[in-house]
DNA sequence: AAAACGGGGGC
DNA sequence: GCCCCAGTTTT
């Protein structure tokens, strides 16, 4: 396919998720506004099941809305929040050192673009750009392995580095669809155009791909 | 019993 | 750039 193409692609997606409810994009859709809760959700999220994490998530910020409260947090109460996920030990020690952190190097305030957010412990570019798109509402492009594979799978570009990737894929459409096109490529990538077992059969995307699936 | 669930960091 | 990290849920 050719850049061309990608107006074309985005409307499919746009409509595919119009007719297909899909979790993922429900999640992503609870994380928006809340810079604290964008960011746990995005660091626990990493290695687990979004439906899982959702519903962690949904418990823990219950009782934790806030770094004091996540300071505050016995460890072995949050390890038992987070057990679910697996690598919960990790996993907590990440929660548990972002107090400290954004308190030493932001005054406690969740820093909004991309080069103080990577100085976070925990945060890379990935998370990044995902706080920055949905809790401050500023342009970015998150690639994770969701959307490195698609981008694959449809030939749409080809390069080395995930950053060489964020730019090109911001390239191809204006400004004001980078967010929805990122959170379509995101959600696509984990329902349905699957790393093992696509649902290439009624994949909207099938006349642009090119690796010439067509099993289940 | 085996697979699926990835990103960050150290080097 | 490459390798390591680390435990659960789901099939």
């Amino acid at each position: 396919m050719t850049p061309d193409d990608v107006p074309v692609v985005y409307r499919r997606l746009k409509q595919y998720f119009e007719t297909h409810p899909s979790p993922v994009a429900d999640f992503i859709a609870t994380r928006t506004n809340d810079p604290f809760r964008v960011l746990v959700a995005t660091i626990l999220s990493a290695r687990s099941r979004d439906a899982m994490t959702l519903h962690v998530c949904a418990r823990l910020f219950k009782r934790v809305t806030t770094f004091d409260d996540l300071a505050r947090m016995p460890v072995e109460s949050l390890e038992k929040e987070l057990h679910p996920l697996g690598f919960f030990r990790s996993k907590t020690r990440l929660l548990k050192a972002l107090p400290e952190a954004v308190s030493r190097l932001f005054k406690g305030r969740i820093p909004e673009t991309i080069e103080e957010l990577v100085q976070l412990p925990g945060v890379g570019r990935k998370t990044a750009n995902l706080i920055v798109m949905e809790a401050f509402d500023k342009p970015g492009m998150c690639v994770d392995v969701h959307v490195q594979r698609i981008c694959n799978r449809l030939g749409l570009i080809r390069t080395r580095t995930p950053r060489e990737t964020e730019n090109r894929l911001r390239d191809l459409l204006p400004m004001r669809y980078w967010k929805t096109w990122n959170r379509y490529l995101v959600a696509f990538g984990q329902t349905q155009c699957l790393p093992r077992t696509p649902r290439c059969s009624n994949c909207p995307l099938r006349s642009y791909c090119v690796t010439g699936r067509e099993a289940s």
